[in-house]
DNA sequence: AATCCGGGGGA
DNA sequence: TCCCCAGGATT
């Protein structure tokens, strides 16, 4: 058996059963697709679950707002995969009359579809031949063929992707990258692949020559920034004030709290007395309480937050104004980032 | 080509 | 801790 056929067979033995490879709708495809990007399986499938049953149409999903999409998105991450979603379902609408492309050359042009993407779509809904390569792809292929080139290089990739290319079954294009991804993933896994077990291990490069945890080889540069984050708690007959953010930062068009960052960790009550503290909430402020430091996690930036809670505040000086009053239901509504999410969990907690 | 964009889980 | 996950957009 070629290398085709050994994965195919392999696949249909092995294969998870996965909501999403029930149909051929590139629109339902389309979902799990951006769901699934850097994401795993576990992870994802109850928001595939939940999206799929709130919007089971391209049509139902482009009359949401963005903002209820977001929420449905709460907690999942690399939240502009959800905004892309947005104007692609309503261009799809606009200048596709509804039907949701097939086609590779239609979908590489719709926002949040790259190569990977648009090859996953077109082959598992029409069956086009084109090869998808992710992370499972090039960690297979770099060590089957003992390939040392950094996968995440233009070179890289344009080389994966060819060989990829020569290495599908064009007749059966669909079900080849279904089984390709899926070996990559359950059987030639990152750490502690069973090789005994794979039906590769005789010609698998990387098994010959004892590379397989050198494999694949990707060049890391990834700086982290540490960011330190004074929310404020600013309560106000009941309701509490709210910061939608914009663009150009993290988790844009998200809601937080206001928010005050400072290049160092400050102290609660030198906070209050900076003069861009006092331009918002005024000089007679009490500090209430204020929060042990939250640490969070971000690809590129690690987050150090402090939750003040402040009382006795004038906002007459509000001068931000993308600040607003919320209550307790509005609030439940609002699309927020984890790390405020899981604050007002405890913060509610506290307050009943 | 390099950097940014979340959050979770395994070792 | 570090690495990786059904990547893509921006600079």
């Amino acid at each position: 058996m070629n290398f085709a056929e050994e994965i195919i067979e392999w696949y249909q033995r092995n294969k998870r059963d996965l909501p999403w490879r029930k149909t051929e709708d590139p629109y339902i495809i389309w979902l799990s697709e951006i769901i699934m990007q850097q994401t795993r399986v576990e992870q994802g499938t109850p928001y595939f679950n939940r999206f799929a049953e709130k919007y089971p149409t391209v049509e139902l999903f482009a009359s949401a707002s963005e903002d209820e999409i977001l929420k449905l998105w709460q907690g999942l991450g690399y939240y502009s995969r959800g905004r892309n979603m947005h104007q692609t379902a309503q261009l799809v609408m606009e200048e596709h009359a509804g039907y949701f492309p097939k086609n590779y050359d239609s979908l590489i042009k719709l926002k949040g579809i790259g190569e990977y993407t648009a090859a996953a779509i077109s082959s598992f809904s029409s069956n086009e031949a084109r090869a998808v390569v992710d992370g499972n792809v090039f960690r297979l292929l770099s060590r089957y063929f003992g390939i040392d080139t950094p996968i995440n290089t233009g070179k890289g990739k344009k080389l994966f992707t060819d060989l990829a290319n020569e290495l599908l079954d064009k007749s059966q294009a669909g079900k080849f990258n279904q089984a390709i991804m899926e070996f990559g993933s359950l059987q030639c896994k990152p750490k502690n692949p069973d090789c005994l077990s794979c039906p590769l291990q005789a010609a698998c490069e990387a098994r010959k020559t004892n590379r397989i945890n050198e494999l694949p080889v990707k060049i890391k540069s990834l700086k982290i920034r540490e960011r330190y984050f004074n929310y404020i708690i600013a309560q106000k007959d009941g309701q509490i004030l709210i910061n939608k953010r914009g663009a150009g930062d993290i988790w844009e068009n998200m809601f937080d709290l206001p928010l005050f960052e400072t290049e160092f960790p400050s102290h609660a009550h030198d906070l209050i007395r900076s003069e861009k503290f006092i331009s918002c909430f005024g000089e007679k402020v009490k500090i209430r309480s204020v929060s042990a430091p939250v640490k969070h996690i971000l690809s590129h930036q690690k987050l150090h937050a402090s939750f003040i809670e402040i009382e006795s505040f004038s906002d007459r000086f509000l001068s931000e104004r993308s600040w607003f009053y919320v209550g307790q239901d509005e609030l439940e509504k609002l699309a927020q980032p984890k790390l405020i999410f899981h604050f007002f969990e405890n913060f509610h907690k506290l307050n009943t």
